[in-house]
DNA sequence: CGACTCGGTGGTAGCGGTTCCAATGCCCAA
DNA sequence: TTGGGCATTGGAACCGCTACCACCGAGTCG
């Protein structure tokens, strides 16, 4: 059955050597008050003589619980995820709970984890960036997982969201506001098939924003395309090789922003002189770049989701709500009037 | 015994409607060649009607092996930790375990989560700038588990690092080329009680780079701080208000060298012109400050540490060896000739 | 002085899987 | 016709812990 690794000393052990029963010891190991203060000082003894520490493994299966979270994330590359894992494991360690992740980087993948973790080892889960749908949510109904969202919605779940469409909307209206008219946008395909997504609502928010300031919305401004590198670099030269190439464009995230930035430079092209750009989420590097950006409480958000999932493990069911956190301008060198 | 939670299905439920024992279900489960087409896909037909998952504390339980690997890594708010997890989560994505991760911030906490990890959930450990004592070594020996490091050291245990010491010289080295004498150094306390850690022998290539160009090695010059903010500001200001101070100063970390350089900005301290300053790890941000530092391959560190932990828990014990990664200067605007 | 607590204890039945062993039915050779 | 594989299967033991239940001895009280 199991493999043939050297034997650790079980509960069995403890309680042979210490000449009580199973019971005992296990009263022991979780500090019941009904055990005599002289048996518990034997078994004491004897676990410290046996260096003994109870499987976790038994307990959980046992206990049916784990003392472990569940944090599920898409792109572990990009800093504003990076961000809020600290403010989850921050938070974390001031709690019993361990903290299991889960990266997704494709459709299948998000299908797959979401699948597997409501039978999987996680008392709880957080999954930041990604809303499960309305099936995913009843199979962790059934198998009594909290689940609370971050930066994702779902109407039956508790979440941490930022306005998205007002950001977006912030952001296109500074570009405006400092008097450009064709104005750009770049953002990132959803990975749930539920709903628009983080990037989407901040394209709805651009939109609008345009559209009240009395601007064309072209849609050959518009582009899409999965963060890193290579293809910001392709989307920013399709962006500025048009005919009337944009004067301004607004990303979605600060990652492919510093990804656009720099592609542009390479194009010879001047940031702010000859285009502003402005990102979103106000990562680190944002400072030292210069990015105009929107800022988002990054790392406050995965605090405040560890803290109603915690409270949700209390409660065993949490009614759903949303906490809206608050989006500010940050203004810095990469937008200007245009030339 | 359970908390009132809804009740999932198990194998037991699916062998009753299945009409089939238990025994088949687990070996239809494990894709075991000894059942028949015919029954196989009526066990595949209840599974998929019952939304059937296997419990896998269960299985953890039964196998002894829970198909999850722990990192335990000290500061995760440091970029270089950060970039090390980037790599780990990269190689073990393509892998089937998942990872549970275990982070310390001061010395009892790093010795509490030793002792608990050698029975606690994990398959393999992967220790990230944190060396382990001979007595933990052992436990986790005895465990069966297996322990790879990374950025850590000891001589019974394969690890990936880089050779710091070096590192330090070549980085004083670069200091001294420029014309610099007075070199001050700042480092971090080692969480471990073992060893001289990671800060601790880069200073030691300091100190043999400054006595190898027959300059004065001077106590007053030499600071250790936690990395933050904070302390790094404290410990510039120290270390500038002196009546001879220095004119280069090498930071054990870009972490540490980034709060450096803001410090002494604050004070009004020209980079470089009055004062150079040399990291080390080469973190994103470095790029875009102009950090002049050493660079080391973080994020392949990370994936080559799991490689070499999946190696082991292929073969049950690995012989223990030294990998070591290539160090590069990398110069950037930071540093300069003194004036 | 017997019945009645009650703190302290041992034993055992789960938890939900895996794996081994014995049993069954079937086919084929003798 | 019978015995010996062989493929397939059911059932039970086991993984190591917790929680429940029964029990026991020492006070306590009527």
């Amino acid at each position: 059955m199991q493999k043939g690794r050297a034997r650790l000393s079980t509960i069995v052990d403890v309680a042979a050597r210490a000449g009580v029963g199973v019971g005992t010891v296990s009263r022991v190991l979780n500090d019941s008050a009904l055990v005599s203060d002289k048996t518990r000082e034997r078994v004491q003894a004897v676990i410290e003589e046996l260096d003994y520490r109870p499987s976790q493994l038994a307990r959980n299966l046992s206990l049916g619980r784990t003392l472990t979270v569940g944090v599920i994330v898409p792109f572990l590359t990009q800093a504003a995820a990076m961000d809020r894992i600290r403010g989850i494991v921050a938070t974390l360690r001031t709690t019993p709970y361990d903290l299991v992740l889960f990266t997704v980087e494709t459709p299948a993948q998000r299908t797959e984890q979401f699948r597997n973790l409501a039978r999987n080892r996680v008392d709880g889960l957080l999954s930041v960036s990604l809303s499960p749908g309305d099936q995913e949510v009843e199979r962790f109904r059934r198998a009594g997982i909290p689940v609370v969202l971050v930066n994702a919605r779902h109407d039956s779940l508790p979440r941490i969201v930022t306005d998205d469409t007002a950001g977006g909307e912030l952001a296109t209206r500074h570009l405006i506001k400092l008097g450009h008219q064709r104005i750009a946008f770049i953002g990132e395909p959803a990975l749930d098939p539920y709903g628009l997504g983080w990037s989407g609502c901040r394209q709805i928010g651009y939109r609008n924003a345009l559209e009240a300031a009395g601007l064309e919305v072209r849609a050959g401004y518009q582009y899409l395309g999965q963060a890193g590198r290579p293809v910001a670099h392709r989307l920013t030269h399709e962006l500025l090789r048009q005919q009337e190439p944009p004067t301004a464009v607004f990303v979605a995230s600060d990652a492919q922003a510093l990804a656009v930035m720099e592609a542009a430079q390479e194009m010879g092209i001047d940031i702010p002189g000859q285009l502003s750009v402005i990102g979103f989420d106000d990562i680190d590097i944002a400072k030292y770049v210069g990015l105009t950006t929107i800022h988002q409480p990054l790392f406050e958000s995965g605090c405040r989701g560890v803290e109603l999932l915690l409270e949700a493990l209390q409660v065993e069911t949490l009614e759903p709500f949303e906490e809206v956190l608050p989006l500010d301008l940050v203004q810095r060198r990469s937008t200007a009037p245009p030339a």
